[in-house]
DNA sequence: TTAATTGTAATTAATACAGTTACAATCAAT
DNA sequence: ATTGATTGTAACTGTATTAATTACAATTAA
């Protein structure tokens, strides 16, 4: 299919309003940024809504943060978007009768498992707070160079 | 889409060579332990044949692993199967005039890498020698309580 | 020589996703 | 209070990825 870009969306419209608190921050403004439509940034601010990490009131275009950028990582975003779903999918349909079969599903479960949270670590570490200051770093770097 | 099972598919395919290494091989035997086509088999097989995992004959139900299956990690057969592909997937579109637009792929794409290079690692920590004496305990821990 | 098998291409059906359209509910400014 | 802008949400569409299927040439082994 098609690859889900909820998660980096979603981690763009945080940092973007974060940002740009100071300005009016309507789904038209949000969307010019990602490139995007203003529907798929509202259906996407719903669910980090739901999920404690903005505030939003309808017919008003001030979306703010709910918790401080120091306390929201990477991790968090991507549990509201994408949930604990597997990094890699197991085959659920094998044969039981089958040594093989009847036992890879349990075990390669386990190291999969090992894996996914080797991954949701590393991303845990990263708080929106630093991804704001290296984008922001960044941006300094490329206006002295240009 | 419907969601890949080419890389558990993979890792069954080659412990089922290793464990019947005994019996004859058809690509139909090894389908009815995974519970799929014989097309699916000789397609993944082709694929582990091409990264050096195992060598089959045309004509001849008789694949062998290529090497040691302590020197096949899951790693290897994820490379094989999937490629160094994204684990989390960037916006490759957003608007380059916006300081977030502009920076936020770069910016996330390393924190991304690492945290595929945690997941990686691992897999790389687990190999096929690995898996097969755990399947070969938990059978025998079926049939005693069984 | 022949039955079985591999290797591979082309097609199909299912599924997940962003994007789009449409519109009711709400807000903010007057 | 009225009005124009905005959010929230549902329904639908187009696209891309995948396993499964069909078909068949090439190869093997008895």
């Amino acid at each position: 299919m098609r690859v889900s870009t909820r998660f980096s969306d979603s981690i763009h419209i945080l940092a973007f309003i974060e940002i740009y608190k100071n300005i009016r921050l309507s789904s038209e403004v949000i969307a010019s940024s990602v490139e995007t439509s203003p529907v798929v940034i509202r259906r996407l601010m719903g669910v980090l809504r739901e999920a404690g990490l903005i505030a939003t009131k309808q017919g008003s275009a001030e979306p703010k943060l709910a918790r401080d950028p120091k306390d929201i990582t990477l991790l968090d975003i991507y549990f509201a978007t994408e949930g604990n779903k597997p990094l890699f999918e197991l085959d659920k349909k094998t044969n039981p009768e089958c040594i093989v079969g009847g036992n890879i599903q349990d075990v390669l479960g386990d190291y999969y498992e090992q894996a996914k949270v080797a991954a949701q670590r590393k991303l845990n570490d990263t708080t929106l707070q630093d991804l704001i200051e290296t984008i922001l770093v960044k941006q300094k770097a490329k206006e002295i160079s240009g």
